[in-house]
DNA sequence: ATTTTATGTCAGCCTTGTTGACATTCCAAG
DNA sequence: CTTGGAATGTCAACAAGGCTGACATAAAAT
Protein backbone atom coordinates (compact mmCIF):
# COMPACT_ATOMS: atom_id res chain seq x y z
CA UNK A 1 0.00 0.00 0.00
CA UNK A 2 3.05 2.38 0.01
CA UNK A 3 3.83 2.15 -4.07
CA UNK A 4 3.64 5.50 -4.71
CA UNK A 5 4.31 4.64 -8.56
CA UNK A 6 1.84 1.51 -9.07
CA UNK A 7 -1.40 1.40 -10.80
CA UNK A 8 -3.26 1.46 -7.44
CA UNK A 9 -0.91 4.07 -5.55
CA UNK A 10 -1.77 6.45 -8.22
CA UNK A 11 -5.26 5.62 -8.38
CA UNK A 12 -5.92 6.71 -4.87
CA UNK A 13 -3.44 9.25 -5.11
CA UNK A 14 -4.92 11.49 -7.98
CA UNK A 15 -8.10 11.21 -6.70
CA UNK A 16 -7.27 12.32 -3.20
CA UNK A 17 -10.10 15.60 -2.00
CA UNK A 18 -7.15 17.48 -2.19
CA UNK A 19 -6.68 16.68 -5.66
CA UNK A 20 -9.76 17.29 -6.27
CA UNK A 21 -9.79 20.65 -4.69
CA UNK A 22 -6.74 21.59 -6.66
CA UNK A 23 -8.22 20.87 -9.43
CA UNK A 24 -11.39 22.51 -9.27
CA UNK A 25 -9.14 25.46 -8.26
CA UNK A 26 -7.24 24.90 -10.99
CA UNK A 27 -10.34 25.06 -13.59
CA UNK A 28 -11.29 28.42 -11.77
CA UNK A 29 -7.97 30.50 -12.02
CA UNK A 30 -7.33 29.32 -15.37
CA UNK A 31 -11.05 30.38 -16.88
CA UNK A 32 -10.45 34.18 -15.35
CA UNK A 33 -7.20 33.63 -17.23
CA UNK A 34 -8.83 32.50 -20.47
CA UNK A 35 -11.33 34.83 -20.47
CA UNK A 36 -9.41 37.81 -19.56
CA UNK A 37 -8.13 38.83 -23.12
CA UNK A 38 -11.37 39.20 -24.36
CA UNK A 39 -13.02 40.88 -21.52
CA UNK A 40 -10.69 43.40 -21.85
CA UNK A 41 -10.48 44.15 -25.25
CA UNK A 42 -14.72 44.68 -25.52
CA UNK A 43 -14.97 45.84 -22.18
CA UNK A 44 -14.46 49.35 -23.14
CA UNK A 45 -17.10 49.50 -26.28
CA UNK A 46 -20.34 48.57 -24.07
CA UNK A 47 -19.83 44.86 -25.09
CA UNK A 48 -18.95 41.77 -22.73
CA UNK A 49 -18.24 37.85 -23.24
CA UNK A 50 -21.55 37.10 -24.62
CA UNK A 51 -20.75 39.11 -27.21
CA UNK A 52 -17.81 37.05 -27.98
CA UNK A 53 -19.10 34.15 -28.13
CA UNK A 54 -22.05 34.90 -30.58
CA UNK A 55 -19.37 36.22 -32.77
CA UNK A 56 -17.24 33.41 -32.05
CA UNK A 57 -19.75 30.83 -33.20
CA UNK A 58 -21.22 32.06 -35.91
CA UNK A 59 -17.82 32.83 -37.33
CA UNK A 60 -17.63 28.79 -37.10
CA UNK A 61 -20.82 28.43 -38.90
CA UNK A 62 -22.10 31.20 -41.04
CA UNK A 63 -25.86 30.95 -41.53
CA UNK A 64 -26.80 29.39 -38.49
CA UNK A 65 -29.94 29.89 -36.92
CA UNK A 66 -30.81 31.44 -33.92
CA UNK A 67 -32.17 28.42 -32.48
CA UNK A 68 -29.53 26.76 -33.43
CA UNK A 69 -26.84 28.95 -31.54
CA UNK A 70 -29.41 28.53 -28.52
CA UNK A 71 -28.96 24.84 -28.13
CA UNK A 72 -24.92 25.63 -28.54
CA UNK A 73 -24.31 28.25 -25.76
CA UNK A 74 -27.27 27.10 -23.96
CA UNK A 75 -29.10 30.30 -22.86
CA UNK A 76 -32.35 30.95 -23.00
CA UNK A 77 -33.44 32.81 -26.60
CA UNK A 78 -34.49 36.29 -24.64
CA UNK A 79 -31.01 36.52 -23.54
CA UNK A 80 -29.26 35.92 -26.83
CA UNK A 81 -31.71 37.83 -28.99
CA UNK A 82 -30.48 41.36 -26.38
CA UNK A 83 -26.98 40.38 -27.40
CA UNK A 84 -28.20 39.73 -31.14
CA UNK A 85 -29.94 42.98 -31.48
CA UNK A 86 -27.02 45.04 -30.23
CA UNK A 87 -24.41 43.25 -32.90
CA UNK A 88 -26.88 43.72 -35.61
CA UNK A 89 -27.62 47.16 -34.69
CA UNK A 90 -23.78 47.84 -34.84
CA UNK A 91 -23.31 46.27 -37.87
CA UNK A 92 -21.16 43.51 -37.05
CA UNK A 93 -24.08 40.76 -37.50
CA UNK A 94 -26.25 40.32 -40.22
CA UNK A 95 -29.66 38.66 -39.15
CA UNK A 96 -31.62 37.08 -42.78
CA UNK A 97 -34.95 35.76 -42.76
CA UNK A 98 -34.94 31.87 -43.20
CA UNK A 99 -36.23 31.64 -47.44
CA UNK A 100 -37.49 28.24 -47.14
CA UNK A 101 -38.59 28.56 -43.24
CA UNK A 102 -39.49 31.85 -42.75
CA UNK A 103 -39.54 31.89 -39.00
CA UNK A 104 -36.00 31.07 -39.19
CA UNK A 105 -33.15 34.27 -39.00
CA UNK A 106 -29.90 32.63 -40.30
CA UNK A 107 -26.84 34.68 -38.84
CA UNK A 108 -23.80 35.95 -40.48
CA UNK A 109 -20.74 38.31 -39.59
CA UNK A 110 -20.09 41.29 -41.58
CA UNK A 111 -16.85 42.21 -42.52
CA UNK A 112 -16.90 44.36 -39.46
CA UNK A 113 -18.33 41.21 -37.21
CA UNK A 114 -15.12 39.10 -39.03
CA UNK A 115 -12.76 41.90 -38.29
CA UNK A 116 -13.84 41.81 -34.72
CA UNK A 117 -14.15 38.66 -33.99
CA UNK A 118 -10.11 38.08 -35.50
CA UNK A 119 -9.14 40.86 -32.73
CA UNK A 120 -10.67 38.63 -30.09
CA UNK A 121 -9.34 35.18 -30.99
CA UNK A 122 -6.09 36.25 -31.94
CA UNK A 123 -5.84 37.48 -27.85
CA UNK A 124 -7.36 34.53 -27.12
CA UNK A 125 -4.97 32.10 -29.17
CA UNK A 126 -1.83 34.09 -28.61
CA UNK A 127 -2.68 32.81 -24.83
CA UNK A 128 -3.89 29.49 -25.53
CA UNK A 129 -0.44 28.91 -27.89
CA UNK A 130 1.94 29.95 -25.28
CA UNK A 131 0.09 27.70 -22.63
CA UNK A 132 0.30 24.87 -25.36
CA UNK A 133 3.91 25.30 -25.84
CA UNK A 134 5.04 25.36 -22.62
CA UNK A 135 3.18 22.34 -21.34
CA UNK A 136 3.74 20.24 -24.29
CA UNK A 137 1.94 17.75 -26.60
CA UNK A 138 1.68 15.33 -23.82
CA UNK A 139 0.10 17.87 -21.69
CA UNK A 140 -2.41 19.66 -24.27
CA UNK A 141 -3.68 15.99 -24.93
CA UNK A 142 -4.43 15.18 -21.08
CA UNK A 143 -6.26 18.45 -21.17
CA UNK A 144 -8.35 17.94 -23.61
CA UNK A 145 -8.95 14.73 -22.68
CA UNK A 146 -10.35 15.69 -18.86
CA UNK A 147 -11.74 18.77 -20.34
CA UNK A 148 -14.11 16.31 -22.58
CA UNK A 149 -14.47 14.19 -19.76
CA UNK A 150 -15.86 16.34 -17.84
CA UNK A 151 -19.21 17.61 -20.19
CA UNK A 152 -22.49 15.91 -19.76
CA UNK A 153 -23.00 13.82 -22.37
CA UNK A 154 -25.33 16.26 -24.28
CA UNK A 155 -22.73 18.92 -24.36
CA UNK A 156 -20.08 16.48 -25.47
CA UNK A 157 -22.24 15.85 -28.36
CA UNK A 158 -22.08 19.46 -29.32
CA UNK A 159 -19.20 19.89 -28.81
CA UNK A 160 -18.01 17.06 -31.35
CA UNK A 161 -20.27 17.79 -33.60
CA UNK A 162 -18.68 21.33 -33.79
CA UNK A 163 -15.24 19.70 -34.31
CA UNK A 164 -16.39 17.05 -36.67
CA UNK A 165 -18.06 20.02 -38.68
CA UNK A 166 -14.50 22.01 -39.63
CA UNK A 167 -12.55 18.60 -39.18
CA UNK B 1 9.60 16.60 -42.11
CA UNK B 2 7.62 14.13 -42.47
CA UNK B 3 8.25 12.60 -39.16
CA UNK B 4 4.98 12.88 -37.09
CA UNK B 5 6.27 11.46 -33.65
CA UNK B 6 9.51 14.07 -33.88
CA UNK B 7 9.60 17.47 -32.38
CA UNK B 8 8.91 19.45 -34.73
CA UNK B 9 6.20 17.39 -36.33
CA UNK B 10 4.34 17.60 -33.16
CA UNK B 11 4.81 21.06 -31.86
CA UNK B 12 3.73 21.93 -35.87
CA UNK B 13 0.94 19.84 -35.28
CA UNK B 14 -1.03 20.79 -32.26
CA UNK B 15 -0.63 24.44 -32.55
CA UNK B 16 -2.90 24.96 -35.72
CA UNK B 17 -5.55 27.72 -35.17
CA UNK B 18 -7.91 24.48 -35.63
CA UNK B 19 -6.30 23.05 -32.73
CA UNK B 20 -6.33 26.18 -30.62
CA UNK B 21 -9.80 26.92 -31.71
CA UNK B 22 -10.98 23.39 -30.41
CA UNK B 23 -9.04 23.85 -27.18
CA UNK B 24 -10.89 27.15 -26.44
CA UNK B 25 -14.30 25.73 -27.02
CA UNK B 26 -13.76 22.78 -24.87
CA UNK B 27 -12.91 25.13 -21.95
CA UNK B 28 -15.90 26.80 -23.18
CA UNK B 29 -18.09 23.49 -22.58
CA UNK B 30 -15.82 21.94 -19.72
CA UNK B 31 -16.41 25.07 -17.27
CA UNK B 32 -20.29 25.35 -18.10
CA UNK B 33 -20.44 21.30 -16.85
CA UNK B 34 -17.99 22.57 -14.52
CA UNK B 35 -20.63 25.06 -12.97
CA UNK B 36 -23.35 23.19 -13.74
CA UNK B 37 -24.10 21.16 -10.30
CA UNK B 38 -23.42 24.06 -8.26
CA UNK B 39 -25.54 26.62 -10.07
CA UNK B 40 -28.28 24.45 -9.94
CA UNK B 41 -27.86 23.41 -5.89
CA UNK B 42 -27.67 27.55 -5.45
CA UNK B 43 -30.40 28.38 -7.79
CA UNK B 44 -33.48 27.84 -5.58
CA UNK B 45 -31.69 29.51 -2.50
CA UNK B 46 -31.76 33.00 -4.19
CA UNK B 47 -27.46 32.96 -3.99
CA UNK B 48 -25.30 31.77 -7.21
CA UNK B 49 -21.80 31.41 -8.18
CA UNK B 50 -20.72 34.02 -6.30
CA UNK B 51 -21.57 32.77 -3.25
CA UNK B 52 -20.42 29.28 -3.69
CA UNK B 53 -16.64 30.65 -4.77
CA UNK B 54 -17.14 32.74 -1.28
CA UNK B 55 -17.75 29.71 1.18
CA UNK B 56 -15.23 27.43 -0.81
CA UNK B 57 -12.53 30.33 0.06
CA UNK B 58 -13.23 31.02 3.19
CA UNK B 59 -13.58 27.27 3.81
CA UNK B 60 -10.01 26.58 2.86
CA UNK B 61 -8.55 29.56 4.65
CA UNK B 62 -10.85 30.42 7.79
CA UNK B 63 -9.79 33.66 9.77
CA UNK B 64 -9.15 35.34 5.92
CA UNK B 65 -9.71 38.95 5.83
CA UNK B 66 -12.30 40.69 2.84
CA UNK B 67 -9.38 41.89 1.53
CA UNK B 68 -7.25 38.58 0.93
CA UNK B 69 -10.51 36.91 -0.42
CA UNK B 70 -10.44 39.96 -2.77
CA UNK B 71 -7.03 39.24 -4.20
CA UNK B 72 -8.06 35.93 -4.42
CA UNK B 73 -11.32 36.11 -6.53
CA UNK B 74 -10.35 38.89 -8.29
CA UNK B 75 -13.78 41.13 -8.08
CA UNK B 76 -14.08 44.48 -6.77
CA UNK B 77 -14.48 44.80 -2.67
CA UNK B 78 -18.26 46.62 -3.38
CA UNK B 79 -18.80 43.33 -5.36
CA UNK B 80 -18.11 40.91 -2.79
CA UNK B 81 -19.61 42.61 0.26
CA UNK B 82 -22.67 42.54 -1.91
CA UNK B 83 -22.37 38.32 -1.62
CA UNK B 84 -21.43 38.48 2.06
CA UNK B 85 -23.53 40.47 3.61
CA UNK B 86 -26.25 38.06 2.34
CA UNK B 87 -24.30 35.08 3.59
CA UNK B 88 -23.78 37.10 7.02
CA UNK B 89 -27.18 37.60 7.17
CA UNK B 90 -27.96 33.94 7.06
CA UNK B 91 -25.68 33.01 9.34
CA UNK B 92 -23.70 31.01 7.09
CA UNK B 93 -20.90 33.26 7.50
CA UNK B 94 -19.64 34.93 10.38
CA UNK B 95 -17.43 38.28 10.32
CA UNK B 96 -15.54 39.14 13.34
CA UNK B 97 -13.47 42.35 13.85
CA UNK B 98 -9.60 41.90 13.94
CA UNK B 99 -8.35 42.16 16.93
CA UNK B 100 -4.82 43.93 16.07
CA UNK B 101 -6.50 45.93 13.27
CA UNK B 102 -9.93 46.97 13.69
CA UNK B 103 -9.97 47.82 10.47
CA UNK B 104 -10.19 44.49 9.56
CA UNK B 105 -13.32 41.47 9.27
CA UNK B 106 -12.20 38.07 9.33
CA UNK B 107 -14.17 35.30 7.79
CA UNK B 108 -15.18 32.12 8.87
CA UNK B 109 -17.72 29.67 7.60
CA UNK B 110 -20.65 28.66 10.60
CA UNK B 111 -22.06 24.75 10.95
CA UNK B 112 -24.81 25.73 8.42
CA UNK B 113 -21.83 27.47 6.22
CA UNK B 114 -19.84 24.48 6.64
CA UNK B 115 -22.54 22.19 5.56
CA UNK B 116 -23.78 23.87 2.36
CA UNK B 117 -20.06 23.90 1.51
CA UNK B 118 -19.84 20.56 1.96
CA UNK B 119 -22.98 20.31 -0.20
CA UNK B 120 -21.76 21.96 -3.13
CA UNK B 121 -18.08 20.34 -2.83
CA UNK B 122 -19.65 16.81 -2.84
CA UNK B 123 -21.45 17.48 -6.20
CA UNK B 124 -18.64 19.02 -7.76
CA UNK B 125 -16.02 16.77 -6.49
CA UNK B 126 -18.14 14.01 -8.25
CA UNK B 127 -18.42 15.07 -11.28
CA UNK B 128 -14.34 15.83 -11.28
CA UNK B 129 -13.56 12.28 -9.99
CA UNK B 130 -15.31 11.24 -12.78
CA UNK B 131 -13.98 12.60 -15.28
CA UNK B 132 -10.66 12.21 -13.96
CA UNK B 133 -10.90 8.35 -13.32
CA UNK B 134 -12.57 8.41 -17.03
CA UNK B 135 -9.32 10.19 -18.40
CA UNK B 136 -6.78 8.82 -15.90
CA UNK B 137 -3.60 9.70 -14.20
CA UNK B 138 -1.24 10.75 -16.78
CA UNK B 139 -4.39 12.73 -18.83
CA UNK B 140 -4.61 14.64 -15.34
CA UNK B 141 -1.26 15.71 -15.07
CA UNK B 142 -1.40 17.09 -18.82
CA UNK B 143 -5.07 18.65 -17.80
CA UNK B 144 -2.83 20.57 -14.39
CA UNK B 145 -0.17 21.52 -16.24
CA UNK B 146 -1.88 23.04 -19.20
CA UNK B 147 -4.68 25.16 -16.74
CA UNK B 148 -1.21 26.41 -14.87
CA UNK B 149 0.71 27.36 -17.63
CA UNK B 150 -2.81 29.48 -19.27
CA UNK B 151 -2.59 31.67 -15.78
CA UNK B 152 -1.30 35.00 -15.58
CA UNK B 153 2.06 34.91 -13.40
CA UNK B 154 0.34 36.38 -10.37
CA UNK B 155 -2.86 33.97 -10.57
CA UNK B 156 -0.42 31.25 -10.75
CA UNK B 157 1.21 32.35 -7.68
CA UNK B 158 -1.89 32.91 -5.45
CA UNK B 159 -2.80 29.35 -6.84
CA UNK B 160 0.57 27.85 -6.10
CA UNK B 161 0.11 29.20 -2.56
CA UNK B 162 -3.17 28.10 -1.53
CA UNK B 163 -1.74 24.67 -2.77
CA UNK B 164 1.29 24.98 -0.29
CA UNK B 165 -1.04 26.36 2.53
CA UNK B 166 -2.55 22.87 2.65
CA UNK B 167 0.07 20.67 1.27
C1' DA C 1 -2.60 66.95 15.77
C1' DT C 2 -3.40 66.58 11.18
C1' DT C 3 -2.98 64.42 6.96
C1' DT C 4 -2.64 60.23 4.30
C1' DT C 5 -3.49 55.44 3.63
C1' DA C 6 -6.04 51.07 4.26
C1' DT C 7 -10.20 48.63 4.89
C1' DG C 8 -14.82 47.98 4.49
C1' DT C 9 -19.86 49.70 3.43
C1' DC C 10 -23.61 52.02 0.84
C1' DA C 11 -25.73 53.65 -3.55
C1' DG C 12 -26.33 53.34 -8.32
C1' DC C 13 -25.19 51.64 -13.12
C1' DC C 14 -24.32 47.88 -16.78
C1' DT C 15 -24.16 43.21 -18.66
C1' DT C 16 -26.35 39.07 -18.92
C1' DG C 17 -28.86 35.66 -17.07
C1' DT C 18 -34.08 34.56 -16.04
C1' DT C 19 -39.63 34.12 -16.91
C1' DG C 20 -43.87 35.86 -19.10
C1' DA C 21 -46.50 37.70 -22.93
C1' DC C 22 -46.82 37.99 -27.75
C1' DA C 23 -46.40 38.08 -33.14
C1' DT C 24 -45.40 35.41 -37.05
C1' DT C 25 -45.02 31.31 -39.70
C1' DC C 26 -45.58 26.53 -40.60
C1' DC C 27 -48.03 22.24 -40.53
C1' DA C 28 -51.45 18.89 -39.65
C1' DA C 29 -56.37 17.53 -38.54
C1' DG C 30 -60.84 18.33 -39.38
C1' DC D 1 -59.81 25.56 -46.72
C1' DT D 2 -59.59 26.62 -42.22
C1' DT D 3 -58.39 26.28 -37.85
C1' DG D 4 -55.63 25.01 -33.87
C1' DG D 5 -51.31 23.86 -32.27
C1' DA D 6 -46.19 23.93 -32.54
C1' DA D 7 -41.99 26.26 -33.71
C1' DT D 8 -39.34 30.44 -34.09
C1' DG D 9 -38.11 34.74 -32.83
C1' DT D 10 -39.06 39.55 -30.33
C1' DC D 11 -40.33 42.74 -26.55
C1' DA D 12 -40.71 43.82 -21.46
C1' DA D 13 -39.55 43.41 -16.86
C1' DC D 14 -36.80 41.49 -13.20
C1' DA D 15 -32.57 39.36 -10.54
C1' DA D 16 -27.65 38.25 -9.95
C1' DG D 17 -23.35 39.88 -9.91
C1' DG D 18 -19.90 42.45 -12.19
C1' DC D 19 -18.37 47.73 -12.06
C1' DT D 20 -17.22 52.97 -10.37
C1' DG D 21 -17.92 56.68 -7.08
C1' DA D 22 -18.69 58.50 -2.49
C1' DC D 23 -18.01 57.78 2.15
C1' DA D 24 -17.01 56.20 7.21
C1' DT D 25 -13.73 54.47 10.22
C1' DA D 26 -9.25 52.96 11.87
C1' DA D 27 -4.30 52.96 11.43
C1' DA D 28 -0.07 55.01 10.12
C1' DA D 29 2.79 58.81 8.81
C1' DT D 30 4.12 63.52 9.01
Amino acid sequence: MSDRQGTQGETLLYLTDEQLRQGAEAMFFAYRAFTADPDRILGGQGYGRAHHRALHFIHGAPGTTVNNLLSILGVTKQSLNRVLRSLVEDGLVESRVGRIDKRERHLFLTEAGEALERELTAAQHARLRAAFRQAGPEAVAGFRKVLESMMDPDLRRQYQKLKEGRG
